[in-house]
DNA sequence: CGTTAAATGTCGTCC
DNA sequence: GGACGACGTTTAACG
């Protein structure tokens, strides 16, 4: 890596932070700008955001990033399969773009205070998470009576007509069981794809086949109960 | 503004990024870390990811970003109410924490390329987007007839039991309609609201009143048409 | 602050 | 490539 790669740049010219990015982008580098800029979106929807302080990232996979200066979400993102960088009017522009869908993300500079980059390897971090749905699902089929006293837990993501039944079982009298897993508060969508799942397993077990309808979650919403109470379904109250 | 304050670092030892960090977050500014680190959270889950050449950018409002080099979403992120900057065992800890939920994000870095900040102007510069489904719900309130010939738009967002109905109307035989709204493509989850807001306004508007259900969007999914089919509702195609 | 529904959601997985 | 459901979803609107 030259000296020039490693460098940053302060308030560089839109030429010369031009050619900077465009560097970047060739090596498959993270590059930072911080500066004054506009922004256009066109795609799913339209959108514009005029002049103010952001920052604005390009990654090695030509993810384009704006942030402003509040909240976690970009103000505006593409994840683009192709980059220009240009000069316009003594302006740096970056214009990124993607097919399928049509999208286009136009960032245009009005000043830059600070450009850097660096080249990213190769390694492969992948994030361990655990606390998830799946982790829930685990402790369930481990440790079926969790759900309730003699339930045996028969198959999990069992396929019905309406989609895969997260856990399917049989309660200790034998009825079957549908139970539908959230790893965190449900809603009402929660209780709706429960019915659905009961109701097809209904058809699917033979005609008038009883069968339970049970959501495992932390908790549920009161609407949630009442789409439940509706149905005949159940609720039980389960960390994952 | 300092010298100092528009300078940003290159390879900087880990006091000198820690001091820079410390100096960024009190004024509020932007800040981009570019190095070799690994990333702990814990709060809604538990993760962690191991050494790899990452993004790291604090915002003003103590939003906290962790990207890889890979994808739109940051790998970790926290919307913070505190953060620690240090030195432990030669190597620069960012710890950023928040109440409420109870979360916490540690990235510590192994080296840093590259430290840059910029401070925030206060504009607020809001994004204007169109092509959502409020636009849908104007389009389809400024001519009703869109939904089909005949349809008579009454109350927008009225409410039912089961929460608002996107658009209330009559049909040119005077049935009362619920159309619900979506700006793209629509799955199960649009048909079954669909579904409840059907069932309350049944019971709402008098015992086995007349309700006709139609989902509107530029298209949806087949499952979608099997939800609707079985509940006896009407897609209707439009784009936003 | 809790609930609800929208979102340029994004991401993995399966077909 | 589309469909489907999870996600530390985030965000805005409303009571």
């Amino acid at each position: 890596m030259s000296d020039t790669d490693r460098s940053s740049l302060v308030a560089p010219a839109p030429a010369e932070a031009a050619a900077y990015v465009r560097d970047a982008h060739e090596r498959r580098a993270f590059c930072t700008l911080l500066g004054r800029c506009h922004v256009a979106y066109d795609g799913r929807t339209t959108s514009h955001a005029g002049p103010a302080d952001r920052l604005v990232a390009l990654k090695p996979d030509l993810t384009l990033l704006v942030h402003a200066a509040d909240g976690p979400k970009p103000q505006n993102w593409l994840a683009a399969d192709a980059l220009d960088v240009d000069v316009e009017d003594g302006s740096l522009l970056l214009t990124a773009t993607r097919e399928s869908p049509t999208e286009e993300l136009r960032v245009t500079f009005e000043s830059i205070e600070q450009a850097a980059a660096m080249a990213a390897d190769e390694t492969d971090a992948t994030v361990e998470i655990s606390g998830t749905e799946a982790d829930l699902k685990e402790r369930v089929l481990a440790d079926p009576a969790l759900v309730e006293p003699g339930f045996r837990a028969l198959a999990a993501e069992r396929d019905t007509p309406a989609g895969p039944v997260d856990v399917f079982g049989r309660d200790s009298s034998g009825r079957a069981v549908a139970v539908e897993l959230k790893a965190t508060r449900a809603g009402p969508d929660a209780a709706s794809q429960l019915s659905r799942y009961v109701d097809a397993l209904r058809r699917d077990l033979h005609a008038d086949a009883d069968v339970r309808g049970i959501l495992v979650a932390p908790s549920c919403t009161p609407r949630t109960r009442r789409v439940l109470a509706r149905d005949g379904h159940e609720f039980v109250s389960l960390e994952p």
